[in-house]
DNA sequence: CGCCTGCATGGCACGTTGTGTCACTTAGGC
DNA sequence: GCCTAAGTGACACAACGTGCCATGCAGGCG
């Protein structure tokens, strides 16, 4: 990878970034959204309101980073992995790593639940999210078109990226309902890989 | 059902509505909803600005009785649909008969492609298709919750309501970046129900 | 050392969105 | 013919998001 991230004005803005992202997080899960003004967020994030926009398109995108962030590790993950492996076992072991082990991740999890209570109550927040998701699911589709054997139909592979983000979607949204800790056997990680195996199966153990 | 629609106020409003979705359906497919001004639409509906936003919040909501009107359909007819068979089974039979029929339908099935491709590079259009399908998964879950044995797990349940919606996601979408005509069989249907076979087939023929 | 080009930022003005409020009209029951 | 309720319209307003230009700061060149 780029061992060298160039300028260092590159790194202050990506600090910037993360500096309005946490900031728009505390502020959308202690008042929510919608009495949250983007100049707040500026504010709390030391710049001015015009250069929150510069970094945003909207007010609610500005915690975008903190969903992405698990996601984006996990895919990594899933392109380095074993290619003898079927795609969904594959998917499946990487999200389990991705998820399960202990790191400051843990924080993000913390964000991800509040934020996820907080867009329950907010459309525009859980936009965000569904947005999230959605590029997710077609970065995905990219890199699940790559494992497969070339002649895979595109439908096929666009449906399995689909019900895989599903799958940790679900997960996520069903632990944030609860008060279970990130880790234990009603944290995400494990509900994704129950998930996994019920796609398996063919969703037949209804 | 109702044979009633009580006041004669009542069809007007709806007829309001109707007027005002095709209205920005109309001027959303020819220059784009970020061209639009919600007065435009509230002008062509025959309405002031004001009056607009008691009928949707957002200016790109206004299309969203055109995007739900399938979905309301299809699962009317699910929870009609008979007992005896697997969830999986009566949701693909459902939405083959929802949109497999002839009927004015047709008009709808053309306001979804070209609401789908002017959504292609308009984020703010791209979100309501999200929310209706959000919203639609939700009301599923009900349904399937209400179809199933009651012991069933919440979490199963809540995943193939997902799933399903996914999978009648991908095939509108699919269909709607070529030029396929709607009842063929690369048509949304058609599309659909090879989905759901996939998904009972624990997506395997990859 | 002085200059100059590029880039991130801030300030200002502006059109648009979406809401609160009040006054006007019309529907539908007495 | 009257009355209450509801839909409608006009105006004012806070907030959103963008275009434009000026400022400050980095690094390369004569």
């Amino acid at each position: 990878m780029d061992e060298k991230p160039p300028t260092l004005t590159e790194r202050r803005k990506a600090a910037t970034q993360l500096e309005l992202a946490h900031a728009a997080a505390r502020l959308f899960t202690d008042r929510g959204p919608d009495a949250t003004t983007a100049e707040e967020i500026a504010a709390a994030g030391g710049v001015a309101l015009r250069t929150f926009y510069r970094y945003f398109r909207t007010k609610e995108d500005a915690v975008a980073p903190l969903l992405t962030v698990g996601a984006d590790r996990w895919r990594a993950l899933l392109a380095a992995s074993d290619r003898s492996l079927d795609p969904l076992t594959a998917i499946e072991h990487a999200i389990v790593e991705a998820l399960s082990p202990t790191d400051d991740e843990i924080d993000g999890a913390h964000w991800m639940r509040g934020l996820l209570r907080a867009g329950a109550d907010d459309p525009a927040l859980m936009t965000v999210w569904y947005r999230v998701n959605r590029e997710s699911e077609a970065k995905l589709h990219g890199v699940i078109a790559e494992l497969s054997e070339p002649a895979i139909d595109a439908v096929t592979t666009r449906l399995v990226a689909a019900a895989a983000t599903d799958a940790i979607r679900v997960a996520f949204e069903t632990w944030a309902e609860t008060d279970a800790p990130p880790h234990g056997p009603d944290g995400p990680a494990a509900l994704a890989a129950r998930n996994f195996r019920r796609l398996s199966a063919g969703l037949r153990d209804a």
